[in-house]
DNA sequence: CGCTGGATTGACTCGGATCAAGTCGAGTGG
DNA sequence: CCACTCGACTTGATCCGAGTCAATCCAGCG
């Protein structure tokens, strides 16, 4: 089975088959989405809840000025709000970066799963928690790291994440991100990010270049990034 | 009946009698914690979870350098991560900042709140998204906003949950924040902070003196902050 | 009544933004 | 097969917001 959404639940609880049967179920007919094409925009009301399966995406606000902030990159296994149906509308959009494979939940029988199967919710308020983890790394970032701490430890986060869902080629990630939207992420100017990546490369860290993360010297990228490596994984606590 | 945290939730959903009282029994033994206490520091195991009744809290972290950066500020009626008991290690501390009174709920507790009264998860969930959507407001005010943009923008987000849930004087707001440690939450240096908000009081938008927030101008004050108004309340769905 | 921790102000510096040219690679059409 | 274009990436020069360092002020308090 190759459903990077189940495979990434089932590894945050101890899901029975039938609970597997239900998520196969509930996201059995994905959406192929081209790429740069909003899967649900600031303002709307929420509908269901999206399923990455294959591709890329991110959240983001455009403000007043028209500036952007990105709030989050999705990857495949990525779910969206899982409960946003309770709330009255959107405050921000996400968009496609790739072209996508995209299932989609709608409320009902969203409600209807976290109902009945609470191991699946469980394992989906895991996903919750380590998503907000991962916001409070990103505060943390924009608050009180230098912009190469910034760029090092996102590209961190990115590289584990992808890890865990064998996204990775081992020292290599394929990163469909242009620097306009990594800059946009970590509240800085492409121009800047530009001549961090350079000094990153040259110090022998990390190479990012065509849509490609090359890790160089993983150890000094992690001490750059001051990044804990727990965040991510770890946090999970083993089943007694 | 007093409780500010059975008050928030009953805001969120319709809760029964039968909820409320047992809400009630959850938070009928709190502690009075002096302020500046840790309740929890990261690298803890999670233990139960923390309501805030009465005073102040934040969460925040420190960097290998020593700095810190607040991640959020609690107050009454605020709940601290309620699936926490998932993760197998706490990412940030949480402290006191005023005297607080502090009702704890055990996991086993918890647990049974949330599988056996819907009506309560679901309430808890909206408190849960809100306080999400806020981390993605610190997030764009960290990453696309100017500073004095950013103290405008916080001063509406603490005026306008203080006000939720009934703790302001018309214009004004009891505030035991330092300097420091707003500064510290927006990723500034108090001496700049000083000097912001010295711009804000001279521009005639707000005055933050001797703990005291006074909201001058609250048109123009959110009209620096670019503040969106909805994003705190008008985004509960109608109960249909 | 002096001590202490926050708040305030000034002088100087620097990281990162801004403005402005390029450069490179992938398509597209002649 | 080469010119043309378009978007993304690079690089240089300059400017400014915010950090740093260092006094000083002030209120509460032991």
């Amino acid at each position: 089975m190759d459903n990077r959404f189940i495979e990434k639940l089932a590894g945050f609880g101890q899901l029975g088959e039938d609970d597997i049967a239900a998520l196969g179920a509930a996201t059995s007919r994905p959406q192929q989405v081209a790429a740069r094409r909003d899967l649900i925009r600031e303002g709307d009301r929420p509908g269901p809840v999206f399923v990455i399966l294959e591709g890329w995406a991110y959240r983001y606000k455009i403000l007043p000025s028209g500036t952007r902030q990105v709030l989050a990159f999705l990857m495949p296994g990525d779910c969206c709000d899982h409960h946003v149906g309770l709330l009255a509308e959107m405050d921000h959009s996400i968009q496609t970066i790739t072209p996508a494979l995209v299932a989609t939940i709608d409320r009902a029988e969203m409600d209807l799963l976290m109902d009945n199967r609470r191991a699946i919710a469980k394992a989906i308020y895991v996903a919750q928690l380590i998503d907000e983890g991962t916001m409070r790394a990103w505060i943390t970032s924009m608050g009180r790291r230098t912009s190469i701490e910034r760029v090092a430890h996102l590209m961190c986060e990115l590289y584990l994440r992808a890890r865990n869902i064998g996204l990775t080629h081992e020292p290599r990630l394929t990163l469909p991100l242009s620097q306009l939207l990594i800059a946009d992420s970590l509240g800085m100017t492409p121009v800047h990010l530009n001549r961090v990546l350079k000094e990153l490369r040259l110090g022998g860290a990390m190479t990012l270049q065509r849509g490609c993360l090359l890790i160089d010297d993983p150890a000094r990228l992690v001490q750059i990034a001051g990044f804990d490596e727990n965040y991510l994984h770890r946090r999970l606590r083993h089943a007694a």
